[in-house]
RNA sequence: GGGCAGGUGGCAGAGUGGUUGAAUGCGCUGGUCUCGAAAACCGGUAUGGGCGCAAGCUCAUCGGGGGUUCGAAUCCCCCCCUGCCCGCCA
């Protein structure tokens, strides 16, 4: 949602910048929405404070005794007056509101032009792409360890799904599990075991609804699968109002995943790079207005260090004007190399969403320095995708030759004793 | 799922139709007093919106939504949530 006044004081600055997103100009209806609101909200309120006036005065004459039916009688015929107005007056806002919750967020200076994908911007890289001519996906991997299994998940549930078995399905509980001790051991994030249902209100207020709501799962009373701990851990603060020592908030969540994938019919049918289900460790920060930039690059930081330490390689992209999302302000994409895919694939997202989600969820703070509350800036990035961390560890550890997975040295606290995953131990 | 009791300001807690945006206490905050502190005393202390250069005026909000009424925190209806008892259950 968007500050009215701030429209109203600079239009042309949010076409400029909606136009980035290759949006037509929105603000001449909102503009003529907003002033025939405010008119018609002026002339309500006027007629309200009359009411209200009177009717302490009925009140005033029946205390005394008097008569008060000619004041009821001018009452009734406010009322009448106050009808209509107050039906334009709820329209109107109506109306108002529904345009600007499907409007996406302002960008930041920063980001750079682009239509899609391939205007996104390198911005570092760490380590080499591990070119091999005998490199394998993660799925052929899989099935010939035994440990991974589409057939079975065919059956029981469907496409984009998966059975994983055995030292695998222990491969990937590691990943979340080391994940999680570096966030809250290393980088100061709260571990929280959330909800993995929400209501309408929690989805509109980090902006999946009301444009994305075939992207989601609903349940049958009515609650939302969460697509992502994102929409948990940030709606934490929904409807509070903070005081600044207690800012920054850092949460950090494993979770599942789900994801309707309505739209991405054919795209990444094979193996788990896309699945309904898959799990991921979130990482969420809450901030005062003036900390969210530095909080952005730190969170970043924070996820490219779970690679580092995997001893994975990835360059780190800021999204272009065209492929950022709906309700962010700037972010930056990390992509693993994946041998077996001889390319770089998306595997964490960090976000800073600026006052854009804090505005829909009424969350705000209040500052030293300053009499009136503040919203809050709301920060999220994946810390990381675990179902693709998996794929990256198999296809960057995988050696044919014994057909087995070396255990990154960062995981092997975590895996009993396990040096490698392999068909043989 | 059945029954009962509740949801009021940062917290506790009054308030069952009339100048109640809301008593009182606590907390917080400014001041007086004091060498300083405590205590005591005095004052301030919700959020969002509209009009206004401003001072200020005003509207809305007592879980959410609708209704009755000249007037609703107070009455009626629907929904949500919390607590307790019973049943069921991981």
């Amino acid at each position: 949602m968007f500050d009215l006044k701030a429209i109203r004081d600079n239009p042309q600055n949010f076409d400029k910048n909606w136009a980035r997103r290759g949006l037509a100009p929105q603000t001449p209806v909102i503009l003529a929405l907003d002033e025939r609101r405010r008119a018609v909200q002026t002339q309500l309120q006027t007629l309200q404070q009359e009411r209200n006036e009177k009717s302490k005065l009925i009140g005033q004459l029946k205390a005394k005794k008097e008569n008060a039916d000619a004041v009821m009688a001018e009452v009734v015929s406010i009322k009448v007056d106050m009808e209509n107005l107050e039906e334009e007056e709820r329209d109107l806002g109506d109306k108002l509101t529904t345009l600007l919750s499907s409007l996406p967020n302002q960008l930041s200076d920063e980001v750079p032009d682009g239509a899609d994908e391939h205007g996104n911007v390198e911005v570092r890289k760490h380590g080499e792409p591990l070119r091999k001519n005998d490199a394998i996906e993660h799925h052929a991997i899989g099935e010939l360890l035994g440990m991974m299994d589409f057939e079975t998940a065919g059956r029981v549930s469907g496409s984009r799904f998966v059975f994983i078995k055995s030292q695998l399905a222990r491969l990937e509980r590691a990943l979340g599990q080391f994940m999680l001790d570096t966030h809250t051991q290393k980088n100061g994030y709260t571990e929280i075991s959330p909800p993995l249902m929400v209501n309408d209100t929690a989805m509109y207020g980090t902006a999946q609804l009301p444009k994305f709501a075939e992207d989601q799962f609903k349940t049958t009373t009515g609650h939302w699968l969460i697509p992502t701990a994102e929409v948990v851990l940030t709606n934490m603060v929904n409807d509070l109002i903070l005081n600044e020592e207690e800012l920054p908030l850092r949460f950090t969540a494993l979770t599942p995943c789900f994801r309707s994938e309505a739209g991405a019919a054919g795209k990444d049918t094979t193996g788990m790079i896309r699945q309904h289900q898959f799990y991921k460790v979130e990482m969420v920060s809450i901030t005062t207005p003036d900390k969210s930039i530095e909080e952005h690059e730190r969170m970043t930081e924070c996820a490219e260090g779970i690679l580092k330490s995997l001893g994975l390689s990835y360059r780190t992209m800021a999204l272009c004007a065209g492929d950022i999302g709906f309700g962010s302000r700037k972010t930056y994409d990390i992509e693993v190399w994946l041998p077996g895919q001889a390319r770089y694939r998306e595997i964490s997202s960090c976000s800073n969403c600026w006052d854009f989600q804090a505005r829909r969820m009424k969350a705000r703070c209040r500052l030293k320095s300053e009499k009136d509350t503040k919203f809050v800036h709301t920060l999220n990035g994946s810390g990381l995708a675990v179902g693709r961390a998996l794929i990256a560890v198999m296809e960057n550890y995988y050696d044919p030759m014994t057909k087995s997975i070396t255990v990154p040295d960062a995981l092997l606290p975590y895996m009993g004793g396990l040096k490698t995953v392999s068909v043989a131990a």
